[in-house]
DNA sequence: TTATAAATATGTAATGATTACAAACTTAGA
DNA sequence: TCTAAGTTTGTAATCATTACATATTTATAA
């Protein structure tokens, strides 16, 4: 995938940090935090701060290529992948999966009078490797 | 409606502030947070703290009669409201609302290998309110 | 009724994520 | 090469939440 193309196609000037950060979040699709994100690619690029990765993420969801995944109070975690998709918790492992869906198929009762913009869909439970496991 | 019983009935000795802040959650449907909760209570009681109330919510969501409604990043509501239901959060106004739903309608394409407890539903867009207001 | 222990409530201090902001650095164009 | 604009960085400020110790209330039994 070329993701300098993607960036600058959403008019963010693809700079090292930026390029990182959003290769970061396309490898590894475990919705990562800000932490994760930030103690990952320090590695990489020493200098990097962690403001700078805050900044760059709210450029990306400001200029639609991200978006924000907030399951727990306490987390926010990031994707980049914007197609419509539900989030699955593990409450054992914590990990967190995509799930497939079709947002269209959801039934409403009274949705009339509201203009929808966007679904979001959180599950929580227990992840199979955790059934299996019964740690 | 008996709160006292209610608390009772989820053991949950009724002390005077969780009888408020229960009735509080019953009788204002917005969702509040905990700032709003204490702000509006602490007229009627006057030595109410705020970690009280922080106290009070993490009793109720622990026995299982109020949850967390996190449909931003930036503010955690709550809800006493355990009936399955999705909420929709307008982005003009900010009010946010309950959509009766039928969780079960929805149709997942590869659930199986994950045992599902909770589903949690949030919308965004605009009200009707403000879609008519034009503002 | 009174003494005692357990449960609740309170206030202050600590924590930790996020944001504000100013300075440093980089890039692109004249 | 110079300048201006855009980007990155580090520090300090903010704000919600939690930890914790103290005070208060409640329940129980002597």
């Amino acid at each position: 995938m070329d993701f300098v193309g993607h960036l600058t196609a959403h008019n963010i000037k693809p700079s090292l940090q930026r390029i990182k950060i959003y290769e970061y979040l396309h490898e590894n699709r475990a919705h990562p935090t800000v932490e994760t994100i930030y103690s990952d690619l320090v590695d990489e690029i020493p200098t990097l701060s962690k403001t700078t990765v805050y900044n760059t993420l709210k450029l990306f969801i400001d200029n639609g290529i991200a978006s924000t995944v907030t399951i727990e109070d306490n987390e926010v975690r990031y994707d980049a992948i914007m197609d419509e998709h539900a989030h699955f918790k593990c409450d054992s492992c914590g990990n967190v999966y995509d799930i497939e869906m079709d947002i269209s198929t959801i039934k409403f009762k009274k949705i009339n009078s509201f203009k929808v913009e966007t679904t979001n869909i959180y599950l929580k439970g227990k992840c199979n490797k955790c059934l299996t496991n019964k740690n």
